[in-house]
DNA sequence: CTAAACGATGACGTAACGTCAATGTCAAGG
DNA sequence: CCTTGACATTGACGTTACGTCATCGTTTAG
């Protein structure tokens, strides 16, 4: 005779590596409900109910939910290899949703070391589709393609130092400008910066005073500059512009 | 000048892709806090509302969890690339599992279709590495390794057909066994069914008297089988039991 | 002028438990 | 016998990021 297995309920939980909690959980939902002692009122696991644990968790690291479980082991006629194909599609997707969250958190990253240079299209790869041709649409309207080729073109020929200290340079131009802005947009510490900010450009391309105003209009109306922007100071971008249009003003008398 | 956009709480949600909930959600918490209209009361989304949105989406399409948005936004010495790293590293181990645990669906999904055999260590391969090691313990106790061995031996020299056919020989012979069940174990039918499974083990090694009895058990006691038997028929496996003494103390004989 | 559409707040629900709180029970030691 | 600490019970609230009413006031189109 084999004997019959009791557990309180704190020793199954050890046994099976889950809280006591838990148990109490899947008895008030109706999913593992032990008998009792009816001395104390104690909850009593036997065999079946240990076995039926086993099942639980089973599907439960399949990812069921416990309300997917409780029909699985209540009804016999429950289709269990369909639920788990579909089980698997979710995952799938989940998955393929992962890897791109990684992907862009990866490039992200790059971004903010200054490693890399991303277009914002790569940016934003995460969003939805709506959103991104939006965003395609702006960035269309402001600068033509060419621009844009030109720029990667250029940035593509340094070499990884000279990225790296061109990246820096420019979080450098936009600190100093923060640190001229108590002076005023026209004044010689904030033309100064604006002027190196244009001279940064040209590691890019060569920009037109159209470009230069565009820019800053730009910083303030496209969302994802703006909210670069932002994040050095509130109130840089509309300092910016002002101060790029009187440098532009001045450039051409 | 540009003019400066005034949203409702519908529009600036229809434009963000999001539900007017959600923005009272960021509202309440204090993640994005619009003007207010004082004639009405209604919430007012200026510019500056919506490229804080922009970034709040942003990084929530990161992973990041909305109180933790907060801090990054609202402290500038927050350190936005540590947090990225680490939730670089999180959703790693995310992918990682979930990488985990769809080969154990697909394992599964192909173990219900019978077109492939599954050790009960792949099949409990998504476990924790302490339940693991007690059920090796238990599968070392009772079988041998040489068992095994010959078992998975034997088993490789089938071709894919010889396998199918034998998984479906398997789960005639449970089901019939059922079918059995209210003829008591000793009946015809029964013991029909037993010699069967006799048989159909020899497709795998040559099972002594010992082993039969020890399978008997192990139906019973071991979880992962006794859950396998638990889906075909509550009593299956003690009935079984019952049946396989019969069947051998008539072959001792 | 009315009805539809939109705004506001408040409250409850979700999934799977974690975490008290108040109270009862059990085994061991003094 | 009593105490103490570990364990048991139930009940209630908290968690996340909102969804879904319900009730009410406001704006707008016909």
């Amino acid at each position: 005779m084999t004997t019959e297995p009791r557990y309180t309920i704190r020793q199954l939980a050890a046994l099976a590596g889950i809280s006591p909690r838990a148990l109490r959980h899947y008895d008030a939902i109706g999913l593992l409900r032990p008998a009792r002692n009816p001395a104390n009122g104690y909850r009593l696991y036997r065999r079946e109910d240990v076995l039926r644990l086993q099942q639980i968790l089973f599907l439960r690291e399949l990812g069921l939910s416990l309300e997917a479980i409780q029909t699985a082991l209540d009804r016999p006629d429950f289709d269990l290899l369909h639920a788990l194909e579909e089980q698997r599609q979710a995952l799938r997707e989940r998955q393929a949703r992962l890897a791109r969250l990684i992907q862009t958190v990866e490039r992200t990253i790059l971004h903010l070391k200054g490693e890399t240079t991303m277009s914002d299209n790569e940016l934003f790869a995460g969003f939805s589709e709506e959103q991104q041709a939006r965003y395609e649409q702006e960035i269309e309207q402001r600068f033509g393609d060419r621009q844009l080729n030109e720029s990667r073109q250029r940035w593509g020929s340094y070499s990884l130092e000279q990225k790296r200290r061109i990246m820096e340079e420019g979080g450098a131009i936009y600190r100093d400008m923060v640190a001229a802005m108590p002076y005023g947009p026209a004044s010689p510490q904030a033309q100064a910066c604006v002027a190196r900010w244009h001279q940064h450009l040209r590691y890019f391309y060569e920009p037109t005073t159209e470009i230069l105003l565009g820019l800053a209009d730009g910083y303030n109306d496209d969302p994802r500059f703006a909210a670069f922007f932002q994040r050095l100071h509130p109130d840089l971008a509309p300092f910016m512009r002002s101060a790029i249009r009187i440098y532009c003003q001045q450039a051409g008398e």
